[in-house]
RNA sequence: GGAGAGAUGGCAGAGUGGUUGAAUGCACUGGUCUUGAAAACCAGCAUACCUGCAAGGGUAUCGGGGGUUCGAAUCCCCCUCUCUCCGCCA
């Protein structure tokens, strides 16, 4: 069960609250009442079970003393009609529930600010100072295409909008900038790398949320499955339907991935350059805890983030995203913002949410004592640890030169063999 | 892609239409015995859901879905996955 239907049941005031602070109008009673039918019907289809099963055993003993059974035989007809009614019925009423529940969003946590829009997030840090130039600054694309090494006209003509092309250091700087960042993952907070498939199956997106709602938003292949929007979705599916010991919670998985969205709601949004592409490379975060520890998780893994952009010394600002612009799975989230000078503003460069056990229900995921006493579902959480194409950018803006070089930040250049600066040749 | 084999409780492994939710062994838990332990013996040991204040009662589940039947782990169909062989391939 998506939502714990009891607790709503019982609640449902507060769950329509919550509810309402995500924009959506009450669903409770709607929700109780089709849990109402769908109980009846179970009740129902299981007593005319009940009653059968009672007889076809009695038609077993009597045909084992060797007598005949065709006046029993008759009553069980009259039951069939009225269970093959009761059955469908049933399966209609849980078909109903379920559909319902699997549309609505995970419920804010109470800390989480109100709001409807980007306008209502709330910043609580700012880390790094932005930089002064002294000379004409200039965007991620006039510098990248100026070194020769970042191509949209190559890309557009082997795959069309929203794709470029890196090459020579740009190239090298997309993939020291991953291990940098895998390995920082690893080292410093305790994450295990993963290498996942990039393309899944319906059930898989489903457990993260992306199905059924919003399948718009991704690539899916003439075979069935499906691109992945982000490493998100195999790392938190791969608990999916297990019982897991709470010894070995939290789990901690990070994955660098290519990322792939089609980008079906944006169009005319961030067209010019790197900001908004069909793919893109991500470092990601999966931690998997029980539910007491995930908001102390979501601090963690947030920490973690903005380390990666502290090492490397972009300027950022955190915000909390307030009830209505967090996505469907979370309860909370922070957004971090890096700093684009090019753009003249702070721009999303990492997203970590806590999903509470939303994500759980959809995939099953349980922990149980040592000794194997199921307490309940585990809490999921994920965020970048970092959108690699956006600090590309980040870097190309921040760390540009009058001479239109770009300087390789220090904890860098061990991962690009000591070089110090890229610039044409 | 072709041919074959398989999927049963934590594990191993029986079971081909009628008290089978499922033998047996191992593991695990409790007990007896013992100074203690081992061994031996006895007992217990799945999950989900419905119903009930509770005790309890009930339903479903032997990879998944559908079918045949009064009755399916057992028969039929479809799918998934695993293994072996062949082909192809990074």
């Amino acid at each position: 069960m998506m939502f714990d239907i009891k607790w709503i049941r019982n609640n449902q005031k507060k769950f329509d609250a919550a509810m309402e602070r995500r924009g959506i109008g009450p669903v409770a009673a709607n929700l109780a009442n089709l849990d109402d039918i769908r109980r009846n019907a179970k009740t129902k289809a299981q007593e005319i079970q009940t009653e059968r099963n009672a007889l076809s055993k009695e038609i077993g003993a009597i045909k084992l003393r060797g007598e005949d059974p065709s006046n029993i035989l008759s009553k069980v007809e009259a039951s069939k009609e009225a269970q093959v009614m009761a059955e469908s019925e049933l399966a209609e009423a849980e078909k109903d529930l379920e559909n319902y529940m699997a549309k609505l969003p995970n419920a804010p946590l109470d800390d989480v600010p109100s709001g409807i829009g980007e306008a209502d997030n709330v910043e609580i840090r700012r880390v790094g100072e932005l930089p002064c130039f002294d000379f004409d600054v200039k965007d991620h694309v006039q510098i990248g295409e100026a070194l020769g090494m970042m191509n949209f006209e190559i890309a557009a003509k082997l795959s069309g909008a929203r794709f470029v092309l890196l090459t020579d250091q740009l190239a090298f700087l997309e993939r020291a900038l991953a291990n940098f960042m895998i390995d920082h993952n690893v080292e410093k907070y305790d994450y295990t790398e993963v290498n996942p498939p990039a393309l899944v199956n319906d059930e898989t997106l489903f457990g993260t949320g992306q199905l059924p709602k919003f399948g718009d938003d991704l690539f899916r292949t003439e075979g069935g499955y499906w691109l992945i929007p982000t490493a998100e979705v195999p790392l938190t599916n791969m608990v999916s339907g297990s019982v897991i010991n709470e010894d070995l919670l939290p789990r901690r998985y990070t994955a660098m991935t290519w990322c792939f969205r089609s980008e079906a709601g944006a169009a005319g949004k961030d067209t010019r350059g790197m900001i908004r592409q069909h793919q893109f490379t991500k470092v990601e975060m999966v931690s998997i805890t029980l539910p007491n520890e995930s908001p102390g998780e979501l601090e963690r893994m947030t920490k973690s983030a903005e380390n990666i952009l502290f090492q490397l010394g972009l300027p950022f600002r955190t915000v909390t995203l307030c009830a209505g612009d967090m996505g469907a799975s979370a309860q909370k989230t922070y957004d971090i913002e890096v700093w684009l000078p090019g753009q003249n503003q702070y721009r999303e460069i990492s997203s970590c949410s806590d999903c509470g056990e939303y994500q759980a229900r959809r995939m099953n995921a349980r922990y149980c004592t040592k000794d194997g006493n199921i307490k309940g579902h585990v809490h999921t959480l994920n965020g970048s640890g970092l959108a690699v194409g956006r600090t590309l950018v980040a870097i190309l803006e921040n760390y540009q030169q009058s001479d239109g070089s770009v300087l390789i930040p220090t904890v860098l250049r061990p991962y690009m063999g000591g070089m110090e600066t890229i610039k044409r040749r």
